[in-house]
DNA sequence: GTTAATAATACTAAACTAGTATTATTAAGG
DNA sequence: CCTTAATAATACTAGTTTAGTATTATTAAC
């Protein structure tokens, strides 16, 4: 079972290569991909999602391409998570039905409600910046 | 996202059930979709996958059914969610090609690590038995 | 040997994931 | 204002996974 799914592994990928390349503010598609080696089409529809999402900014016509839209410090890796796979949720879905006719008492779902919080509360400790440091 | 699958979901659910009913030994199929009211023939598929988890023993014949290969306080909820969904992983696929060129030696991945081992630690402390007492 | 149970195996429909293709739009710069 | 170099929008598709169904075989009790 895989946590990360590829398209957020790549709009990682992407952004820190943007943050590390940050003398230049605009920066295009095939220069993310002669570094990293992404599908380009598939890149693409990431970058538009993640304009959406107001993470990036994009830049049409002649000199065009992609920047950030706020400081790659204030992106937290659960932003990118959640941009492409939902909100992660640790309790969905657990004992309906008459095991657990009442979801509000349920002593599991709370307990995995805590752990989810606490999961949370790290991804957000982890943003572009720090990656582009780090990795 | 959904961090619990359905099958998961259902074989916890049918556990839990048969926890609850510790005096009879021996449940039956109909018994637990009587109560819970889960697709036949897909619980069927998942108590079979069980068995071979070495998590439940099957009894064929007249007066069959399942019944526990161990103790429910043994049957952790990681037991469960492995059985059907694989280990949780989740440092899988991050930052591959030259934006992380050494994986060894890979902060965030370490950190998701730190994350992913806690996250388990705190699974391995929910049982069947617990949660038949809790929920 | 009938009945009431599971086992094994194979099939299928729907949703999701990953990726592709096509055409339109925009802005720079001569 | 036209060419060029970039993204935007939209729709399509192949493969995989998820969730579920169907069929036939096996087993044990009575």
């Amino acid at each position: 079972m895989n946590f990360i799914s590829r398209d957020t592994d790549y709009a990682i990928r992407a952004l820190v290569f943007m943050a590390r390349s940050s003398k230049k503010r605009i920066i295009t598609v095939d220069e993310i991909i002669e570094e990293e080696d992404l599908p380009e089409r598939f890149l693409r529809r990431i970058l538009q999602n993640l304009v959406k999402e107001k993470i990036l900014v994009s830049h049409k016509g002649k000199k065009g391409g992609f920047s950030f839209s706020k400081a790659p410090a204030d992106i937290k890796l659960t932003d990118i998570i959640e941009a492409f796979q939902g909100k992660v949720d640790l309790t969905n879905s657990l004992l309906k039905g008459k095991i657990c006719p009442n979801v509000k008492k349920c002593a599991l779902r709370k307990r995995l409600k805590t752990i989810g919080g606490a999961v949370g509360k790290e991804l957000k400790g982890i943003n572009i910046t720090s990656l582009s440091r780090e990795a």
